[in-house]
DNA sequence: CACGCATATTGATCTAAAGCAGTATCACGT
DNA sequence: ACGTGATACTGCTTTAGATCAATATGCGTG
């Protein structure tokens, strides 16, 4: 695949205009792939890292256990995030990121990545920019649980998959295709699968969303935004210059 | 008050050993104090901030409005917390701050904390770390309203409010002053106020906490870590040094 | 093919928390 | 001294979602 095609490529030029030395520095990246089988972790709990993954193919997610037993998603991974950022640039990991699908990386060392940083501004800015994004989505996912019921946090939780996917170029108002299973859904809404199950149908009965066979398709995009209160916005907010 | 009494300097110095240098770095930052009404913001929602606060005394809130009317409080701020750090580093406030007391701050320009980070590279590492810090509790919050009961949820929140509390001297494992309302509460847990009271009343029947005329008082520490499944590394785990 | 395992689906019951309604207390401002 | 508004508390009813139990469906593997 040209580098100029990688999701990250396409999801960084969303928010800034990539120069050619950009893209050659974001190739450089590129270079050291690795894949992992569905179900393995890529970032263990309260492992320091040395490295980050750019996502390329496949799907990730990251989860905090509890004692329990039960889990909590708290974000999903589709291409062109990087994974394992904070956890580089911070502290050891407080939860791991976990392989949805099969799925291929590259791996890029921490010392790599800062030497990106530092001659190539405005791919800093770029990644920073993401990692905002990031944030900010935990922090909607957070008000979701507090606040929103079942059906609307289902619909919320597949608008913003499907605008993610839609900037790396793979979905649409139509639809998405989509890995997860109801367990993963389930962990993610704090719900159980079963109750994930009846909230699938009555969107379904609604004519809002179907979800079948690994594909989400909206059937009513604009009903759905308007039922989730999903702000369209909030995914595309402009970073400060760093001066 | 001394510089070296400031609840921010009590708080980095838990995480890293400052320097002399450092701490007159941290004391031309306190220069210019503001005060704020309870009630009134700090930060407003969509703005971009140009300066960061540090909060000196008094409590503040972070929170999201729903269509509904309904809100999410997604953290506290105490004493020696940094607000507002995100919207300058990376872009427009994404959610308000709100002075929940009458609240002391010093105002700290983003070109003064820019330059204080180049000149104080150990100051720099210590913010970044109450930044990381922050946002694992951000996601920890997540984790108890996707997962954990309301009991759960409610003791979780105390201790970890005490356990902030405590690095800045203003808490103990017997209690802390506490200016929030049982409303506060709500919107922070994700329950009503009505729920909150019979929490609070649950809490105190089975002799693990009380809350009384704004003071949280422990009356059983360990069964309520133990209920709440807190886990008190989380709070302080090591920063890596950038190099 | 048959078997086991993961995933999806539906029905019946149970429960935690919401919603609604009302009372109590206290801090104010007049 | 008297309202008025914010906060705290309690009882009763309702509901969203959990829990328990069963039945499909498909898929890889011996």
């Amino acid at each position: 695949m040209p580098i100029h095609d990688s999701p990250l490529t396409k999801k960084l030029n969303v928010f800034v205009q990539l120069s050619d030395s950009d893209i050659a520095v974001l190739a450089e990246l590129h270079r050291r792939r690795r894949a992992f089988k569905a179900g393995h972790d890529l970032v263990h709990q309260g492992e320091a890292n040395k490295s980050v993954y750019i996502l390329a193919k496949g799907w990730g997610c990251s989860s905090k256990l509890l004692p329990d037993g039960s889990r909590q998603i708290v974000d999903f991974q589709v291409p062109g995030d990087i994974l394992g950022l904070r956890s580089v640039l911070f502290r050891t990991a407080d939860h791991s990121i976990e392989a949805v699908t099969d799925v291929e990386v590259s791996e890029v060392m921490d010392s790599e990545l800062r030497s990106a940083f530092v001659n190539t501004p405005r791919l800093a800015i770029a990644v920073l920019w993401g990692a905002s994004r990031d944030e900010a989505m935990v922090v909607e996912h957070l008000v979701g649980l507090g606040r929103r019921s079942a059906v609307e946090r289902s619909a919320h939780l597949f608008l913003e998959l499907g605008a993610r996917l839609a900037v790396v170029g793979m979905g649409t108002k139509d639809g998405y295709d989509c890995p997860l299973t109801q367990y993963h859904l389930a962990d993610a809404l704090g719900l159980t699968a079963v109750h994930v199950n009846r909230v699938l149908r009555e969107l379904r009965e609604r004519k809002l969303l179907s979800f079948n066979k690994g594909y989400v398709e909206f059937l009513d995009f604009d009903a759905l935004v308007n039922l989730a209160g999903f702000d369209t916005e909030y995914l595309d907010q402009h970073v400060r210059l760093l001066p």
